[in-house]
DNA sequence: AATTCGGGGGA
DNA sequence: TCCCCAGAATT
């Protein structure tokens, strides 16, 4: 009798998975910031940002009572920087509400904050080996292929069609690792393009590829195109020292430190300043420009030197930032090649910055 | 149900 | 260029 197609994919799992450093134990508190790192990003990009994270906040005390800016400088480049203040927030609960303990209990642990569905799926299946599944980009694709499922799989109809089938199949004693198997087989063999039928563990099985359509899978309607906007960035600098604004709580880049700056035509909308930071300021030297792709956002930025008044600057929400403090404050990525020629000016010419 | 929210890598 | 990635929260 052969094998049915999960327990071919538990063996193949066995055999071929990665050694990544979130799997060399059970712990869920490492499990947990390994799944939010991991959201909507690659493993590569991951692997640097969670050791340095665990180095420094390597248990939940530790997280809890850390500052937030050092939780999101130590998330600075890595995106969606919301998932790192729901990680903090969530420690806080975790010691106030568990005991400092991490819940056990699907509904505990859903109710964390930035802990949705998959995550909360991830962490019952690979922490407590319990049989809850979780259904991200992955798994949907092998899913598709797998179950033939011929509708857009961003639908919340078949998220919960997939969710039925795989409680349905849900190895009791081995919930870990097929969980971990269904997405290292996404990442591994059933690729987005050309996906490596032949060395599928459950071709057999797979009625994408039965009926030879797993290129034409999974279905999945389109994103919407990218504006790009102009933004004006004034580089107000005194001595040893630079005018940076933190940026609000909420939205884009939340939290995080930017060099004040404005969207706009032209010129002109420099004297928005005054509305949207109490301050006025001169262009008076055009520097660099620069340019930052986001998802659906393209910021060409034109970076000038500018001056303005003392007085302005007390009115303002803006603080002088200490150019060696550059390195100690989170900053997005889209700012980092005009913090980057700040300091090399800084180092190059320690007495020439002045004019 | 549709948008927002980063950033990088690959086709 | 466009899509994709171990998605969640908001509207």
């Amino acid at each position: 009798m052969p094998l049915n197609w999960v327990q071919s994919l538990l063996n193949w799992y066995r055999e071929n998975k990665r050694n990544l450093p979130w799997r060399e134990q059970k712990d869920p508190y490492a499990i947990w910031v390994s799944e939010i790192m991991l959201q909507q990003t690659r493993v590569d990009t991951v692997l640097d940002y969670y050791r340095r994270f665990l180095g420094r906040f390597p248990n939940m005390a530790s997280l809890a009572e850390a500052e937030l800016d050092e939780v999101l400088k130590y998330w600075e480049g890595l995106g969606y920087y919301t998932r790192a203040r729901n990680l903090h927030r969530g420690a806080g609960e975790v010691m106030t509400k568990h005991r400092g303990v991490f819940p056990d209990n699907h509904r505990d642990v859903l109710a964390l904050p930035g802990i949705g569905e998959y995550t909360a799926g991830a962490i019952m299946s690979i922490a407590f080996n319990e049989p809850y599944p979780a259904i991200d980009g992955n798994v949907l694709r092998v899913a598709s292929r797998l179950f033939l499922l011929e509708q857009d799989i961003k639908s919340t109809g078949v998220k919960k069609e997939v969710e039925g089938l795989l409680k349905g199949v849900f190895p009791r004693q081995e919930c870990s690792d097929f969980t971990q198997a269904l997405m290292e087989l996404g990442a591994l063999i059933c690729l987005p393009t050309s996906p490596k039928c032949q060395e599928c563990p459950v071709q057999r099985d797979c009625k994408a590829y039965r009926h030879n359509r797993q290129q034409e899978l999974p279905l999945k309607s389109k994103s919407g195109r990218q504006k790009k906007v102009q933004r004006y960035i004034a580089i107000v600098q005194e001595r040893d020292r630079v005018l940076m604004g933190k940026r609000p709580e909420r939205g884009l880049l939340g939290g995080l430190w930017e060099f004040p700056g404005v969207e706009g035509q032209n010129m002109e909308d420099f004297r928005q300043f005054k509305k949207e930071y109490n301050l006025e300021v001169t262009p008076c030297e055009h520097w660099i420009d620069t340019k930052h792709i986001f998802s659906h956002i393209t910021w060409d930025m034109k970076v000038y030197r500018c001056s303005c008044r003392p007085e302005a600057i007390r009115e303002s929400p803006l603080q002088w930032v200490y150019i060696q403090e550059l390195h100690n404050i989170a900053i997005p990525t889209a700012f980092q090649k005009i913090r980057e020629k700040i300091l090399q000016e800084k180092n190059v010419s320690p007495t020439g910055t002045g004019r």
